[in-house]
DNA sequence: GCGATGTGCCAAAGCGTTTTTCCAACTGAT
DNA sequence: ATCAGTTGGAAAAACGCTTTGGCACATCGC
């Protein structure tokens, strides 16, 4: 500790008092009147004491902290900043913990899929889209820290603690959107499915395709959503007309990726060709046509599942033990097909990139 | 302690040998021969000893957490996930703390301005475009906190650390390419100049004004840079035609909502009015037209705060304690005139929103 | 063979809190 | 005046680790 740093003691010794009281009267723990109570609250403030985390934390054997796993992208970035979703959970899950007293610490599985937190120590951990059998989640529960996921753990026997949407209810809604704008056959253009997330979508798809005696198109992004392999995709899925008539991406970028591509081949969105992405954002927002998104409500998932990670390192039950959070259509222009005939004279535009 | 944690007593015991010596042997400190260091090290693992954080810390008095502190935006949300300039600081932050090992808790500054990191106690702090004289940057100083900022204090008398743009450049390279571009005179849209960088904008743009013989205008969004107040100053903005030609915008959703308001009156962009913006963000490459930018490089910002402040907290000099980070105007469609004449008919497109 | 120098390990003293236990001084009832 | 009960406060024992100082024993030079 610095030279002169103040501690219980110094509060103490200043107050004519022994460091137990003052750390009673700082806590409202023990007994002390009021009177003490206050002078030594005082005292503390004009000394200005703060009491030190470590200590406090190695008698308490709690931290404070919480952490935040999620997937990594690329190599070079962090996480792709501009995978919104990560985004507001991220934020959500930040803004529950500061205002219950924790603090987040964001960190993403290293490529050697060792520990994620380092040298620091958290008393609970959020997983987001976890994997099959998750091995990050099981050496996290093996070493005693309660874990959430967003998304569920393919393969796990134990009742775990998770919040989720109801993707098969989501792809659906999505699937019929497009049905009723329109679209016979959909393709979808995912990433390989690792995730409780896109297992699902996956096989709704099918399902779907299956009721409707549509031939499924499936179309896998490589592995590591960079914008490079987005593309890539894009061009694989728009290969697929004109047998198929639309697409669902289950990622923002990848939707855009494909908006990106048929401006560049000059397929008309929405009149040749429908694309609806998942989960919404600003570029969504933004691009031209806006994209119609599935919004899976990150926020509602990040706030959640800090708040039943609260709950469990706290020693309470969280209440529910899995949240199935909605998910609603937000219905934009690149779904939302005109009365032929009034088609713009677009082409000037849709050509420049 | 949860009853049952395996600790340095435990794996002593295992090993016949004193804590002490396996304090030594995990940490490469003291004499121990290799074969007993070895041997411990084997033991430890078979046993999934996992060192105490707090324990540790609290003998070396350090945490192995830095905090990052960026500006609160609205109520609502801890941040606008949206503005991508803060995500990307972030994540650029988050990935230096990550590979040296030390944990990174983000924070806004709560509404009563107190400590923002609650319980937990951090090693050092960056704090993203800190106010005028920002007492928080003081009161952390104060603490014996470590601070580096990005942008810089304003009204400070310390040689304090920062990383930051070299703003007078290049808000003249921005208003250059606007006036390259044919704009006779551009508007500025900004926030309040509570902020170095707002400060230096304005001034810079006054001098430019000055220089070039053109009236200023100027607009400022209304604190708290939601969407609504970026509409309505969008609308402000375009209330200067046809006096003013072209705005620079120094947030991207300020220039995104200039671009929209454009759309919705039937203003021609770039024919009749040049938008620039700053930072660059996926919803300004995806919109329609694209948006030009300046790149306030913020991944760069982000690693060089985190590596400097790294570098306070082990004690090093940082090398250098201020560092510019070069900007660059990204063009794109949004002020890039195309020939007269060839005007494409997106009316149509204009129009729908 | 004797001091000097290394070597391998350990005991013990913290680090700054919280928590448990205990004590002395009151208070009020008998 | 005595006893039980209460009250305000303090002493001391953790919490799990690192670090300092030192103790045996071995090795070496002369």
């Amino acid at each position: 500790m610095a030279r002169g740093r103040v501690g219980i003691r110094q509060v103490a010794e200043a107050a004519g008092v022994s460091p137990t009281t003052v750390s009673h009267a700082l806590n409202g723990k023990g007994r002390v009147t009021t009177e003490t109570r206050e002078r030594i609250q005082r005292i503390a403030a004009e000394l200005g004491y703060r009491p030190n985390a470590s200590a406090r934390n190695l008698v308490g054997g709690r931290t404070g902290l919480l952490g935040l796993v999620v997937p990594p992208t690329d190599e070079l970035l962090f996480l792709a900043s501009d995978v919104a979703y990560f985004v507001q959970i991220t934020n959500a899950a930040t803004n529950v913990a500061m205002k219950q007293g924790y603090g987040l610490v964001v960190t993403t599985v290293p490529e050697d899929r060792s520990s994620p937190f380092g040298q620091v120590e958290v008393d609970g951990a959020i997983v987001v889209d976890p994997l099959e059998r998750d091995p990050l989640v099981l050496e996290l529960r093996a070493a005693g820290v309660p874990v959430v996921t967003t998304g569920r753990v393919l393969g796990d026997e134990e009742d775990g603690v998770w919040v989720d949407n109801d993707h098969r209810a989501s792809t659906r809604l999505v699937l019929d959107h497009l049905a009723r704008h329109g679209s016979r056959c959909p393709a979808l253009l995912t990433n390989q499915p690792s995730t409780s997330f896109a297992f699902e979508v996956e096989e709704t798809y099918a399902a779907w395709c299956a009721e409707h005696a549509v031939e499924p198109h499936l179309v896998h992004v490589r592995a590591g959503i960079s914008e490079d392999a987005a593309a890539e995709a894009a061009r694989r899925v728009l290969d697929l007309r004109p047998t198929c008539d639309a697409a669902y991406a289950t990622l923002d970028r990848l939707a855009l990726a494909t908006l990106h591509e048929a401006t560049r081949r000059n397929v008309a969105v929405p009149e040749e060709f429908l694309i609806a992405g998942a989960t919404d954002s600003e570029a969504a927002r933004w691009s031209l046509p806006s994209l119609t998104v599935l919004n899976l409500q990150p926020d509602a998932l990040g706030r959640s599942a800090t708040e039943a990670l609260i709950a469990l390192v706290e020693g309470r039950e969280p209440d529910p033990r899995q949240r199935t959070v909605p998910c609603e259509v937000i219905a934009r222009a690149s779904t939302r097909r005109r009365p032929a005939g009034r088609r713009p004279a677009a082409t000037a535009i849709r050509v420049e990139s």
